[in-house]
This record gives C-alpha cells, structure tokens and sequence, in this order.
DNA sequence: TTGACACGCAACCCTGTGATTGCGTATTGT
DNA sequence: ACAATACGCAATCACAGGGTTGCGTGTCAA
C-alpha cells in the first residue's frame, strides 16, 4: 500500500523539516538540504542519514529525484499527503 | 509538540483502522470497536495492545473518551488532523 | 591528471515501541 | 451475594528503524 509508505514518511520529525524545506523551495540538491537543515534548524545528522531520509520519502512518493552532474536533485510532490487524509477528511 | 504526537499516531496501520472505524461511527465502546476491528477486519490483536493504541490516540487529541459505567466511550475528532496538514497544503 | 567534492552502499549499534502475559478492580445482571 | 464482564496497570519480549562509521564511485574544476 502507497499510502501506508506515506504516513510512515511523516512519523520522523526530521523528515517533516525537510518537507517544510522542500515545499518552500521546490526544487533543490540533496546538498543544498542538507546544509540547510544544519546552518537554519540546527538539525545535529549525518549527511549518510538524510540520504535515507530522501530515499524513504521518495518511496513514498513524496519527493522525486534526478542526478544532475554530481548532484542529486530534489523535488517536492504534495499529491499523496492529500490523497492520505481524504479518507478522514471530507 | 502536539503536532509530533499526531504523526506518531498516524504512523501504525492499526491505529488507522481505528481512525477509520471511529471516523464513521463517531462514538462506540472501546469493547464494541475491539470487536469489530477482530470481526470485520480481521485484526488478530489483544484487547490490551487496543488500548494502548487507544491511549496513544488520545493523546494525540484524535479521540476523546468518557467512562460510563463498566464502558469507556470513544468519541472521534478529526480538527487535529487538519491542523496537522496545512503545513504543507495551502 | 589529480585532487576535492557530492553522493551511494553496507554493516553495525541502540533506542523506541508494538504486542503479549498476568493480575487486579469496578461494574453489572441474576 | 456472586459470577461474568469490561477495563486498567505493570513487566517482559522481539523487532523495526534512526543514526553512525567506513569505504567506494562518479563528477568536475584546476
């Protein structure tokens, strides 16, 4: 199930900061998160560990990425928080 | 955060059967909801792990509950999802 | 060409937590 | 009064998952 990835994506909190990043500036390297997230947050992680982050939350459909050169872009995709709720939410 | 506490409920599919259940018959006896899930949905689940999915919910401001008599009523409310997402849906 | 850089992969550790088990308690019907 | 019931509390167990560490790889600028 798709949407089961989805709220699992949600529970960590470090994966909701990078998705209040990512909705802000929609498109963005992997990089350009992660020191993000550091200098502006304060968010004491590994670079390896954001990595995993990203993977799930692109497992979960919620971001999407591309290799660009040595980069890793990322793009934000709201879609399926909004098919999650509307099963609660009418 | 009350926020964290709504992510860490929506994380655990059994809790959100119980959100389904309680979404569509707003009020019933934890004990009625116990069985149900077991009947109809074919939880293979005790009665105390319930609770404390029940407790957790709770918490999280997802369900309120009221001791009447023997039972303990569950009432669902559905106000912190919403506060929850507008975080990222605008 | 060579070095710095942005990233991927895999093994490991440790805490959180979902679930069970056992027992106790208040309520209800007979 | 007494038994069945609906529930609460506490200890314990097993495993998923977040984080780190170490190493390898492709890319780009000098």
């Amino acid at each position: 199930m798709q949407k089961d990835l989805v709220f699992k994506a949600l529970s960590d909190q470090t994966r909701r900061l990078m998705l209040d990043e990512l909705s802000e500036r929609k498109e963005q390297t992997l990089y350009e998160l992660t020191a993000r997230l550091i200098m502006r947050h304060g968010v004491a992680i590994s670079r390896q560990a954001l990595a995993k982050h990203i993977d799930l939350l692109e497992q979960a459909g919620l971001v999407s990425s591309e290799k660009r050169g040595k980069y890793r872009m990322l793009v934000f995709n709201d879609e399926p928080l909004r098919a999650a709720m509307d099963r609660w939410l009418k």
